[in-house]
DNA sequence: AAAATAAATATGATATATCATAATATGCAA
DNA sequence: TTGCATATTATGATATATCATATTTATTTT
């Protein structure tokens, strides 16, 4: 029963599509996971965000973000200092050995999905990516309107 | 960049959902969370499967199937009892109000998941369903040889 | 300028997930 | 029947996520 429910599906897809890219990574003998992967990325295209823009980005929250960069550094991928124009932030860039793992992730990453898309050609990736945008859209309707109208519903 | 990663919609428009369905429980005043719920329905459905079963269809491992039943017992939503056939099993049935629970959530899920479709009819979602299946599958080849070729591809 | 407010990051507390392994019970082989 | 492999659940260690809040700095108000 658990099957016929669209968000199982979705689920299950990305679930097991995080395990196939992980592995993917991990086979190559890469130490870092995606989510960090993920955040050093965004780090290095655009270098002047704040981490709450980052969660924003990567779907997290803020204090998340700041745990994973406290790793990065750790693992000696990104550099912190605090800013100079503005001591509340911090100036962030990707160590040499940071644009190394970059690029040596790229192609576990290009073959992942390569691989997870196979039989799914450009088109139906759009429409998937269209009907997907679609559900986050209705999903984000913060109305406190609705919120009674739901309430009222089963009063 | 990222937004046009069809892994990235898809990850979002699932967290989204997530949030937006849990938000949907909440404000009902129900004190449970989407997995926790997700099991307890699992165990209505079929009694008899064993954590490891659980943890396969719910897409989390055995460890977590566990304290999740520990936490619905502890909230009095499940009964367990080591099993008289087989001792090394448990015998789970949900309490009274674990029942009514499931029962109280239900116009909620429903609700969630009619605001979330809206705008998709019944055929979006099957072939919507359908693509993501394939994704699924192009993700579970366990192949150790595609492996080997991986590797060389990059040798 | 002083006080109040806001913004950016860090951290304690807690919850949850996951790996590895322990503990217990069963079933099979000899 | 005894021992060994297997099956089932529990748990310690660790990682990660999230909420609330603290801390530091900047900005706005008066």
């Amino acid at each position: 029963m658990l099957n016929e429910v669209i968000f199982y599906t979705l689920e299950k897809a990305i679930k097991r599509y995080r395990q196939f890219a992980q592995a993917g990574i991990d086979r190559r003998g890469i130490d870092i996971t995606i989510d960090q992967w993920l955040v050093l990325n965004v780090i290095r295209d655009m270098p002047d965000v704040g981490q709450m823009d980052i969660a924003e980005q990567v779907f997290k929250d803020q204090a998340s973000i700041a745990r994973i960069i406290e790793l990065l550094v750790k693992k000696g991928l990104l550099d912190r200092t605090t800013s100079l124009a503005d001591r509340r932030k911090l100036d962030m860039k990707l160590t040499e050995s940071g644009c190394q793992l970059i690029a040596d992730v790229a192609p576990a990453i290009a073959q992942n999905r390569m691989q997870a898309l196979s039989g799914l050609d450009e088109a139906v990736v759009e429409q998937l990516k269209c009907w997907l945008e679609i559900i986050f859209l209705n999903c984000s309707i913060h109305s406190s309107e609705s919120t009674q109208q739901l309430h009222d519903e089963h009063a």
